[in-house]
DNA sequence: AAGGCTTAAATTGTCGACATTGTTGGCGAG
DNA sequence: CTCGCCAACAATGTCGACAATTTAAGCCTT
């Protein structure tokens, strides 16, 4: 499902990579100290390339570094979660509505047909089609944004930390009729050209699935 | 002016800040090839300190790599202003939101406080004040929205682009009196306790100031 | 026994050298 | 004369070792 066109080349690049899976996946649980030597041991690399990993995770927002400690996962709290939704719905809204003037008619057209299956999808209940089919949706409407640091920020920057919140909070994938049909209706705004609506739906969109998140927080 | 609590006590720090700066200024100009081995010499350290200040670079969106073949400063071009802005709007607007729900009262003081001061600044034509004062106002209704990412996001990456662009197309400080304007609008806003009247507010006001920089764009 | 100081261990920060990759110039074939 | 291959060069990527700082333990004092 991964969308990580840009091949890491580099020792570097492999190990954060690595790392990054690792964290977001839960393998290294949250608030996990980071040893530089014990990490290069495992990769059987040197502790250069694992700094250099590391501190690409730190502009990640992934981890958390003090000069002459050390480093470690961030922990997971729900005001942390809330933060970060505020974030994803001002930077999600503002690709909404970019995406409804910058995207083409072709680009449009694939996002349509995205929702049909994601649409067969759901009536199969597949829920690891669900989540690859959200994950997909916004994927497409931020690239439909054609704003390079739109782009960045959300998938280098917000998206893997979103995932680690799913990930490590145990969300399957439920709310998938509700957020089918909103899903729906942000597409209708953006083929009819409609920057306000399509923005103020994605705004709603995502504070919805944020308070389902939090319920879900609450419980556990 | 500059409100960097955080005293840089590595040797990477201070390159990081030295360069940053070097950059932001314009002492080494847009799209510069960056060498390793020449900054090392230039600043006195190993090329391992000047690797790192230029990670950090990276992610703040003021250099650009490729793998084994290196680093560049970032080009300044009409197209990536827009979109600079339009981040800058998304993100900006969700800080007065939230600091119009998240400030104290007295922060809320401050700031009318700080108004006052650059009211002064503005009658008394103190361009250079005008530009800080600026700053500042924006500064603390980021600060005041109590939201991490959204504070890191614009203070450590999306200012020094913001002023690298500003400094480097030689905008002194005209929209004085008009801004001051809408700057009064933003904080009696933010004192209603009125998020959306506060975003909607400073959503306009950087779409004003983009437009402004714009039309300096044009004319050059 | 509790607290603080000193010292030792471990971790991070920095350095110089080596390996690998990309680039540039020249040479030769067509 | 142009195109392509090859080699030397320069730059980045990687490594192991040393230096500086933090942390922990141990000892001494009160």
């Amino acid at each position: 499902m991964w969308f990580d066109a840009e091949q890491s080349v580099t020792s570097s690049d492999k190990t954060f990579v690595a790392l990054r899976q690792a964290i977001v996946e839960g393998d290294i649980p949250a608030a996990t100290k980071l040893s530089e030597a014990e990490l290069a041991g495992r990769f059987g690399v040197s502790r250069a390339v694992v700094r250099e990993a590391i501190n690409r995770l730190e502009s990640c927002n992934l981890i958390e570094r003090k000069a002459n400690v050390g480093a470690r996962v961030v922990s997971l709290t729900p005001a942390g979660l809330i933060e970060l939704y505020q974030v994803r719905e001002s930077l999600e809204g503002m690709a909404a509505r970019l995406a409804a003037t910058e995207m083409s008619q072709t680009e449009i057209s694939e996002l349509q047909a995205l929702l049909g299956e994601h649409y067969d999808g759901v009536q199969q209940r597949q829920s690891y089609y669900q989540e690859a089919g959200d994950v997909d949706f916004h994927y497409r409407i931020i690239v439909g944004s054609k704003n390079q640091h739109l782009i960045s920020l959300l998938l280098n920057g917000i998206y893997h930390l979103v995932r680690m919140y799913r990930v490590q909070l145990g969300m399957a994938g439920p709310r998938v009729t509700t957020a089918f049909d909103e899903h729906r209706q942000i597409v209708t705004a953006i083929s009819n050209r409609d920057p306000e609506l399509a923005e103020i739906l994605m705004r709603r969109h995502i504070q919805y699935s944020r308070r389902n998140i939090e319920s879900k927080l609450a419980q556990s």
